[in-house]
Order: C-alpha cells, then sequence, then structure tokens
DNA sequence: GTCATGCTTAGCCATATGACTAAGTAACGC
DNA sequence: GCGTTACTTAGTCATATGGCTAAGCATGAC
C-alpha cells in the first residue's frame, strides 16, 4: 500500500509553477505553436522551450513539429497518477480524521501561546 | 474559470520530493516527533527539519512542541486545493478527449518518423 | 536565391534547493 | 548540577532552476 511512486515527483515539480500551469490551462482549450504559448506569458522563448520540456518529461504535454512550426497538446492520462495518489492520501488520511481532530486542536491551542 | 491558483504552488512543490511524501506517508499513521520522522530517512536533523519546514508551509503539517519534543501531524484538508484543482483541469481535458484523440494519433505517428 | 519566421542550441547569471558539519539552547533524568 | 536528549541555528557547498542574450538552423514565402 505504497507502491504509488513511480514518476509522480516530475509530475508534481512540472505542476509547482505557475507558468507552467497556465500553460497547461490554455493548453486545454485546445493544441497551441510553442509561439502561441510564449507570448501571454511575455518570457523569451528559450526560456518557454525549457518549461514546455519539462512539462513533457512529466508526460503532461505531447508535442510534435511540422515544417518549422512544433505543436504542443496535452495527454489528460497523464493525471492519473497524481489523483491515484491522492485517493489513496485521502482515504488513509481520513480514516485518522477522528483521533487527529482532538490532537490538531491541541496544537492550535499550544501554538497561541 | 482559472481562480484556482492561492497557494497551489507551495503545495506542489513539497509533494515534489519522494522524502517529504515519504514523511507524509509515515505521518497518515498517526502524528510522530521529529527524531522518529528522522530515522528511517538516514539523513540528518537539519535537512529533516527543513523539510519538515517545507510541508509546514505548504499547509501539509501542523507541528507543536512540548517540552523538548516537536511532534508533527498532517492536516488532511491540506489536500482540498489540490483536489479541486484536478476535478477542474479533468474536466476540461477530458471534455476536449473527443477532439484530442484523433490530434494525438496524429503526432504519435509523426513522432515514429 | 534571399529573407523572414519559428524554433533550437549554447552559454551566462542569480537565486533556490537539498545536504552537510559544527556549535548552541532548552528540557529531562539522576 | 551535570550529562543526555532533542531540537535549533548558522554557515558551507554542490547542483538545480528559471531567467536572459546571442547565434544557429531549418522552412516557407517571394
Amino acid at each position: 500500500m505504497a507502491k504509488h511512486d513511480p514518476d509522480l515527483s516530475p509530475l508534481f515539480h512540472a505542476l509547482a509553477d505557475p507558468t507552467r500551469r497556465s500553460m497547461l490551462t490554455r493548453l486545454a482549450a485546445g493544441p497551441a505553436p510553442v509561439t502561441e504559448l510564449a507570448s501571454p506569458t511575455g518570457l523569451a522563448l528559450p526560456t518557454v522551450m525549457r518549461h514546455l520540456s519539462v512539462l513533457e518529461v512529466a508526460g503532461l504535454i505531447a508535442t510534435s513539429k511540422d515544417g518549422r512550426v512544433r505543436t504542443c497538446a496535452i495527454v489528460p492520462e497523464a493525471l492519473a497518477p497524481m489523483q491515484s495518489w491522492l485517493d489513496e492520501q485521502r482515504l488513509i488520511w481520513e480514516s485518522r480524521l477522528d483521533r487527529l481532530d482532538d490532537y490538531v486542536k491541541t496544537i492550535m491551542k499550544e501554538r497561541e501561546r
């Protein structure tokens, strides 16, 4: 009950950046070429490319080059491992809620000192 | 439809490290003092402290000091923002699946060249 | 062919991250 | 009081990350 560690790190890491999350949001509306993804960010192209490659390594997007245009698209299944991890954790965490509830209250009280 | 950016970055960042995830898993079994969290990692105490503070900043754990012992406990609600983001994204991503399906296939074909 | 377009590569820079050692402080336990 | 325990703080170090500019290299339009 803890074999959920394949490539969660790159996934979480990719999502930890607001620029990358906003790129994903943009891509959720449909595939787009690199330049189009770059323009709203105000970042230089090489910088954008590196964000994209982080997303690609994490499996969150797929890209393909047609002529001189590279088009990016989201890979919906990529979120699955994260959802599994979340489900698993929430299951354990919440089953402990009863006993934790009192505990957290104690902590909060002590923190006010 | 994109107001989901309060503190997702620290949250994802905290979860992007395997050491921190394993600490969370340990804490899911119940609260524990710092030393107990440190021992399975083989890391020096100051290093562990910094991991814990990352988790605390992300709101994933709460700590309290009683005498010379600092006890750490998970904060189950902390995963909620992440779940919201996931739900939101998945909703959009999957609604595009139909039109994306063909697109991704095209990409895959081109990648084989 | 020539030139603009759209990436790509290379290399630099500042800051952040993850890990350490060494030394300090604040409870216990006797 | 004195040593041990459990953190804490301070400071160092190597590497990673996020940003840039400057060139380079195909492709598409004339």
